[in-house]
DNA sequence: GAAACGCATTGAAGCGCTTCGACGCTGAAT
DNA sequence: ATTCAGCGTCGAAGCGCTTCAATGCGTTTC
């Protein structure tokens, strides 16, 4: 492999040469950038990601921890995944892979300089990563809100806000008894920050129109989901319309609603809170409050690189929910 | 930060032997090494990767290509990336996401030394990245079949021999005239080489069974699955075993033959090729050929690994297909 | 009792890069 | 003509670790 020093002789220039002719960091001739940028070329170099980290205390990593867990939304993780990623190139940065329950990962990755900055997925109200983070110096983005976020940036789409926006839709569409069909139980057991905060937001604005609400949990198996449709349509008949939150139960509940001979929009109103490619993947496109995962992936890029620099203050940033009418729901 | 001369001076011992000490290199005595090791938990010590990749020609991390473009299958990708992150950790070993589409990237982290192995998803027949990774000379392990695998090791599900598991399974059933609905139009024009292979393998054994057999690319989205749906019963009526080898577009097939009155495993029966818990996920558990995705990523991970330490040759290896029986398949 | 050995430990030389201070040169200002 | 900037370049010091050769010391061997 060439090294700096390799090049710097072709190029009959210093190291030190090189290395601002290629950083940019000190004004260089042109001619001389040439020569070096003929040398590089014709050497195939590349420099040394670990010296360049040891020299320069910057690894040009960010470190991601996503849910490689069961019963989380494969394609919303997907989604914010390849957001950080594109992102992060964008800004010059590769991307590590952390897991979720890697506690030890995270320390290695944050005080082990392997990465300059940090993005979290699928944040715990009471999460064991927080306290290591504020620990650390390195910039770090949630994405969720943990209770105690004592000067940590965080992100997320406002749940809060889409359980209002759907309450909202619905009764304007005139429904009086509605349900949310949630997250699975496992998830609402960790406290993962959203399933609490879409629940809080639908109930509050439900009770503020006057609505008669349910809330369920809703696992993601096509069995229980089928469960928790027919246990809700038994003990509330007259619920009309539905709010789903669960990526992976969503078929299986238009599944069952139409094995029971209940239309949508004909006789309930489904209402969903997904991807848009989810939305549209269903069997009947579906009116939705978009989880823009790719995006949010960005912005907690931006966000993170935005502190690496500048030391901007921690921010936390709750992205406004957009419902998209489909069709799937109907006045009553 | 406190670096390992900050351990040395409190364990009062030379870098090199806390060096020793934490790599077990050389034999180290018990009460040095305890005294070591407590240095290291009083002062929250962790080798700075940066530093320890230059001295040591070794980064300790797997570079991963995952496609995150569209079009493929979601929980195949998770559960792959799982499989490698898992066991990449049981080798010591982080891992780096690079994108499909990045062909810098993956200059950047063969050569500039940020990873020691890599592992590639989604290999095409002429796969653009196979002559960057001959010319390099790290282990890399390509998941699929590239024309010219020239010299680099291979791993993949036997997808010729899922073809011809399946129309084996149908043939065995006394179908007589069946079909494979695959991989969306786009994946089968970038020849991604599983969805050649499977065409390949159920022919082949359809043929040896006498079978008619029509093969389909099938889109992913709920319309383009369902006109495939509609296309190969108005053309061939008499089909009566479906081979399904596109984890999307499954549910809308199930969903369109149910729409058309024909029951499974009544009138046709279905089999799939997708992870255990998608073919567990549908409106009825599917008959399906297991796509063992995690189980790659590890296996992926352990051959590379062999690969960095030991210098074995080359190799190729085809997991053998296991269909599970879940009833979605019945005799004619 | 001297020589030889093996074990635990050390010192020092890098690994390949960035960056700081210094230096020489040209051209403008005096 | 002399001074002074400022630009472009260079030299050298380190970043924190690994690893090789060498050292010291207690044991065994003849």
């Amino acid at each position: 492999m060439p090294t700096i020093e390799d090049v710097a002789r072709l190029a009959k220039v210093s190291t030190s040469t090189v290395s601002y002719a290629l950083s940019g960091k000190r004004p260089i001739s042109a001619a001389t950038r040439r020569r070096v940028e003929q040398a590089v070329a014709e050497l195939g170099y590349r420099p040394h990601a670990g010296a360049r980290a040891l020299a320069s205390a910057r690894s040009e990593v960010i470190g991601l921890m996503v849910p490689l867990r069961s019963g989380v939304d494969v394609s919303v993780i997907m989604q914010f995944v390849a957001g950080v990623v594109t992102r992060g190139r964008e800004h010059g940065h590769d991307v590590l892979l952390l897991t979720q329950e890697d506690l030890v990962g995270l320390e290695r990755a944050t005080d082990g300089s392997m990465a300059d900055a940090l993005v979290l997925m699928d944040v715990e109200a009471d999460d064991a990563r927080v306290p290591i983070l504020t620990r650390s110096r390195q910039p770090a983005v949630l994405i969720g809100l943990p209770r105690n976020a004592s000067g940590l940036s965080c992100l997320d789409l406002d749940f809060e806000a889409a359980g209002r926006l759907a309450a909202d839709h619905l009764a304007g569409l005139a429904h009086r008894e509605v349900a949310l069909l949630g997250a699975p139980p496992e998830v609402l057991e960790r406290h993962t920050s959203y399933a609490d905060r879409v629940t809080r937001g639908f109930r509050e604005a439900a009770g503020a129109h006057g609505l008669t609400a349910h809330v369920l949990p809703c696992p993601s198996t096509p069995a229980g989901a089928r469960e928790v449709v027919d246990e809700l349509l038994a003990s509330a008949p007259g619920v009309t319309g539905l709010f789903v939150h669960n990526e992976r139960a969503l078929p299986h509940v238009l599944t069952r609603l139409r094995e029971l001979g209940r239309a949508v929009p004909g006789d309930v109103s489904v209402l969903a809170l997904c991807p848009e490619d989810v939305a549209l993947a269903q069997q009947v496109p579906m009116t939705a409050i978009d989880l823009p995962a790719a995006t949010i992936g960005s912005l907690a890029v931006d966000m993170v690189m935005a502190r690496l620099d500048g030391d901007q203050p921690a921010e936390t940033r709750l992205l406004t929910p957009v419902l998209t009418d489909r069709g799937s729901t109907a006045p009553r």
